[in-house]
DNA sequence: CATGACGGCAACCTCCTGGTTGCCTATTGA
DNA sequence: TCAATAGGCAACCAGGAGGTTGCCGTCATG
């Protein structure tokens, strides 16, 4: 059972956007509900506009951010779905662990 | 404001870790609270044994599995306490964004 | 004690990732 | 209308990730 929901997609490409601390901080910056141009989420940082581009499309493909397009400006804002499903899955194996804790003493008894 | 606590550790080698379907997979097969060796492991896959260790590395460098040399094999078990981190990281965002999910509304409607 | 199972180590390959620079288009507004 | 601002596109680069093969050491046991 890799999934503990079947009917949730893949868990994977959402851990994976979320396993890189510049796109970690791209998220709290967005973490007050504002959308935020390009350039916004740029200043602050040693990067350039391009490399926070190609962060913002990583974590967009991974449903966690949406872009809207404005004038000149593309916004970003934070979607919550992505985030619930990462929580939800985290949650589903937490539980799993739970059932079976007792058995995991077993671990270290193992040993000999 | 990345880590929402800034008493625990980065959570993005965490998440690292997890972003990959093969990863998440051992870490399930490990969910019943057995310690496994790494032919065990290494069964029900395509991969090479040597794959499969070193997935199982990254695990143990993320701190979501541990290892125990017992005879000529080394078993691995899930720890609970990086996947922890991860929930207590995923659940301080998601708290952040529901205190402003007030001014969120506004952009989705825009963007659904 | 010899043989097979377990697994560490190292080299190697390919592809992806994170980042850069350069350039071009589009929108804005004085 | 024209300069400045926002950002898309493409090439390029270095390094890391995922995977393989080959080989060698160690432990268990018939």
């Amino acid at each position: 059972m890799l999934n503990p929901d079947p009917a949730l997609p893949d868990p994977a490409p959402i851990f994976a956007a979320l396993g890189d601390r510049t796109r970690l901080a791209l998220l709290s910056k967005l973490g007050d509900g504002q959308a935020r141009s390009i350039a916004a989420l740029s200043t602050d940082t040693a990067l350039t506009r391009q490399a926070i581009t190609k962060h913002l499309h990583v974590l967009q493909d991974a449903g966690l951010v949406a872009s809207l397009r404005v004038g000149r400006e593309s916004r970003f804002a934070a979607r919550r779905e992505a985030l619930n499903e990462a929580r939800a899955y985290l949650d589903g194996v937490s539980r799993q662990w739970d059932d079976t804790l007792g058995r995991l003493k077993a671990f270290v008894e193992d040993a000999d």
